[in-house]
DNA sequence: ATGATGAGTTAGCAC
DNA sequence: GTGCTAACTCATCAT
């Protein structure tokens, strides 16, 4: 193929004159059916293709045919074309999502973070504060005091649904 | 464009003919400096085109300069292709890594928000505890009431930096 | 037959 | 002149 393409349009070349020299010949000296322009042509039904190359001979039909095929392969190219570039900004726009959402949950982590963090002051002043009551409350032995450790014992508590977290 | 192109091609099939003749007579009748290899051709610095060039008719000089420019079109061409494909690739590449981010924010998230649960319920009970103990401190009047009151009483504390969060 | 796509050619832009 | 890319053509594959 490679060395084909170069030596034909080389060839070609030999028939520039020649085919400039048809192509100012208009109106074209064969008007005949073969005339169709390129946009009827290509979207024509397969019926009425057939009814327009009734009485053409085999070589006008096979022209005809080969230009057709030609035209709608230039569509499909064009299509082709066209649903690259729309993959690739379906891909873009799923990045851009993608980047939103992670942005997204960074922000609702650090809040989320900080929110952990100052309950945790919250707490460990909580229980400074009952760890000297405790102490003091050893001293005035109380009905409370079995509660209070039960609940500052643990680390890890079982856990209520997160739908209770803001 | 488009008619020529179509044009063009009808007239071409006229040569083929010719164009088999020409190609079946092998070697080629004129070896001249004409027969580098495609590779070479393109490859060839300029200076060295030059010294190939030197004493070849205007024609043929022409005609090698062309075949060398379309030699380059084509490396060009499947470079472009190449490197829409490693764009794409690279699109592909960066949503797995967002996608992956989003995922391990997601798990963080629920972390430490179970963290942050599990923190309101333990403050919750020594909230409780603190609170009856506020009440029957208060029945009892002691210096550390002040301080129990200061942390219970805001709910939004002064933060620290969430560095000393896990 | 129709549609899709890789490779090659050409035109045309940018440097 | 060199490199890139859109549009086109062609070969080839699948349906």
């Amino acid at each position: 193929m490679k060395v084909n393409k170069i030596f034909l349009s080389q060839v070609k070349e030999e028939l520039t004159a020649a085919a400039a020299r048809a192509a100012s010949a208009s109106p074209p000296l064969t008007p005949n059916h073969t005339s169709i322009s390129d946009d009827d042509l290509v979207s024509l039904s397969v019926k009425d293709l057939n009814r327009l190359l009734k009485g053409l001979t085999r070589d006008e039909v096979s022209k005809l045919k080969q230009r057709r095929r030609t035209l709608k392969n230039r569509g499909y190219a064009a299509n082709c074309r066209e649903k690259r570039i729309s993959q690739k900004e379906e891909l873009e726009t799923e990045k851009d999502k993608l980047r939103a959402e992670v942005e997204r949950l960074q922000r609702e982590n650090s809040i989320v973070k900080m929110e952990l963090n100052a309950l945790r002051n919250k707490c460990e002043a909580l229980e400074q504060f009952a760890h000297r009551n405790d102490i003091r409350v050893l001293t005035h032995p109380h009905h409370m005091v079995s509660q209070m450790h039960a609940s500052l014992v643990v680390k890890s508590e079982p856990m209520l649904p997160s739908s209770t977290v803001s």
